[in-house]
Order: C-alpha cells, then structure tokens, then sequence
DNA sequence: TATAAATTTGATCAAATAGTTAAACTATAA
DNA sequence: TTATAGTTTAACTATTTGATCAAATTTATA
C-alpha cells in the first residue's frame, strides 16, 4: 500500500476497514478493531488519537477506491459503446472486491454530508475537473445528436452507476426475493448481468 | 395510522422512526428518542422493553414504505409503457418523501441480512408471490419478444430500481460533484430525471 | 555497551448509555 | 369515595467504551 506508514499501522489501517466497513463509524469498537490487528488497543490511540480520527483515514482511503476511475476509462480511444462496456466491467469488478463499501460510504455521507463535501473540496482538481470532463468528452457527439429533450451525460453517468450499484447494495433482499436464497443463481444472474447492462444502455442511446 | 395503537405509542414510533432512520440502530440514542417524543425515557422500556424490540417495529414498518408497491403500479390494463412511466413516478414520489429511507434499510440489509431474510420469509405470500408475479406479468410479451439473449424481467425491475434509486442514495455527492451543491440545480435536474429514466428504459426496450 | 528514543502493554479513568425500580400520578369502575 | 389498573416520572445501577498514563520492552544511536 503505503511505503511511507510502518507495518503496525497498516495493520491497524486494514482492521480498522474491516470492522468500519461493516459496522459504521458508530457501530464499530476500538477493541474489536485491535483484536481484528492483534495489537493492544491502546495502540490504535498511540497512532491515531482518536477513533474520529482513525475513522477519516479509512474513510478517506475507501473513498479512493469507490469512486470509479471514470478518466481511466474514458480516456482510451476506443468507441462510446467500448468504453461503457469498459466501464461496467471494471467498475462492476471493483464493486463486487468491496461488497461493503458502497453502504458503507453511502451510509456516511448520508449521516455526515459535511464530510464528503470536505473531501471534494480537497480533490476537486482530480475529480471534477478530469473525471467528469472526460466523461463529458466521451459523451460529447451523443449529447450532439442525442434526443430533442436534450441528452445530458450526466443522466447516462447516474443510469450506468445506479445499474451496477443497486443489486450489490440490496444483495441479501434481491438473493432472497429473486433467487431463493440460492447463492450460487445469484452470482450467475450477477455476471449475466453485466452484459445485460451495456446491451441495456447502448441498445438506447444508440436508438436513431 | 394504526388505531390499536395508543396515542403514546404512536409519539414514540414516529419520534423512533425519525432518529433511527437519521442515526441507525447503533447511532440512535433512546435518550434523544424519548426527547424527540417529549417524554421520558423509561416509558420508552415501559411501552418496547428494549432498544433492539423497539428498532424492529420501525425497520418493519420502514420497509414496509420502502419496498415499491409494483403489484398496484402493475395491475392496471395499461401498455407496459404506461406502467414503466407510472412505476418510475411513483416510486421517485415514495423516495424524494423519505429521502433517508432507502440508506437506513440497506445499511441495516447489510449489517443484518438475518434481518430482512426473515421479514421475507413472514411476508413471502404478499411479496413474492403477488408482486413479482405481478410484474412478470406484465413483462410477459416483452419476454418473448425480447433479444436473443433471454430478456429477463428481473434485469429491468432492477434497472429501473437502481437508476431512481441511485441519486437519492448518493445526494450529497452527486449534488456536490455535479452541481456545486446548489440544491435548487439538482432539484430541477431529479424532477426531468424522472421523464428522462422512463424514455431511457422505453427507448431501450422497444428497439426492435 | 550505554543512553535515548520509539514502541507496546496492562491497568485504570471518566463519560455515556441501556436498562431497572419504586414511587407518584391519572383515569376508571365499583 | 375508594380500589384498581394503567401510565409516567425521577433516581439509580451496571455495563460498555473511548481515552489516558505510567511502566515495560524493543529499537536505534552514540
């Protein structure tokens, strides 16, 4: 990960995900995240003073990862239809490594928006102003002969991400609605799907 | 709402609803319930013996709210068309009235799958077997003329779900990253949203 | 090696918090 | 009016939990 944090602290980093990611700020204990790092729990203070504290830093870091790298896949130059089969591919495979993390996230900037809106702040450089142009960019002849109400890309960003997202985020009520239970048809219908969304989403836009 | 409920018991689940569905189980305190409700706290115990019983009678009652009524969106004898535009609108009016719900359920899916997998095995006659039906229903010739590679029904009940969903989960940020936090922006973008997802699912569904 | 600095631990504190209890209050029926 | 059941309150208890601190241990440095 980092070179420049000491082995201990990224041990406690990795507990502190783990027991943050699946209990939530208020949820989760500084004991079950020092048995979860096998160290001492005052040494989660030593490190990092506080539990807010040590939260921000994971919060931070999980952040990274659940935003998409949406410059990454757009800047390629390939068609629009390849770069949204690019993007649901890799976005649905980041999302389905962190199972937890979209609630998680959502979960938090829905208790403390104040909180994600700090982080834009700081990253505005990165993400706006590259991530969302080249996203425009790569929609740009779409939004140019797209529908007479006027196609914003913004609209095509939330459709993609909404479709990939929900089925991880409700996972234990669509495995049990839908499937029984059945684990296994799950992660079929799950893989099945991602293919399904780009059809979904080129076969409308592509529409004359 | 519920008349076998005392007037007392009906402050403490509203002032309940109000701080669980903000706060979560963990981040409620029965101590700001009882404030919100104007009482003191022992009658929360008195009325719901404990913190865990009195979660339960909000989270079921919340999901009650929350799971979209696709039975009565879809028995009408409308096209499918007709009841895609009347699904998305009235589900997008359900979530924009309780904008804290849909995180509140999935936070507590995910820290408790038990949770909802046993509401489901109470409800299963009025969920599965009436909605999904429902629904299937209704999709029925879209399923058979549908692509070559199988339409399945689910895939669009999810589509629609997640792409109304998803900007509701995420306000604060999609707020902040698209539209420089100015609410009245987003107000107005969510509000064509709605047109905007039907004409997507349509436009997508009925391509030949 | 000796000294200092950094790291780690166990014991403990103080605040927060879910839950209990007994007493006071209220309405209702005999 | 009195007895009874139901309701509400204030004070209290027990436990959990984030945080602190001094001592012990390890590591780096002179």
């Amino acid at each position: 990960m980092d070179s420049t944090l000491t082995e201990t602290e990224q041990k406690i980093l990795n507990a502190a995900k783990k027991v943050f990611v699946l209990k939530g700020m208020s949820g989760a204990r500084m004991q079950e995240i020092a048995n979860e790092a096998g160290i001492n729990k005052s040494l989660l203070h030593y490190y990092f003073r506080t539990k807010e504290k040590l939260f921000d830093s994971v919060f931070q870091s999980a952040l990274g990862e659940f935003f998409p790298k949406i410059r990454s896949y757009m800047l390629s130059d390939s068609s629009l239809e390849d770069k949204i089969k690019v993007f649901v591919t890799e976005y649905s495979k980041v999302l389905q490594e962190n199972p937890f993390l979209p609630s998680f996230i959502l979960g938090e900037v829905n208790r403390n928006p104040e909180h994600i809106i700090s982080y834009f702040k700081q990253h505005v450089g990165s993400i706006k102003d590259k991530n969302i142009p080249a996203f425009h960019q790569a929609t740009k002849e779409l939004a140019e002969k797209g529908s007479s109400s006027g196609f914003d890309p913004r609209n095509l960003l939330l459709n993609m991400i909404g479709m990939i997202l929900f089925p991880i985020l409700a996972r234990p009520v669509i495995k049990e609605v839908f499937f029984d239970g059945n684990n296994a048809e799950f992660e079929v219908f799950m893989k099945n799907r991602e293919s399904h969304i780009s059809e979904f989403i080129i076969n409308s836009i592509t529409k004359s």
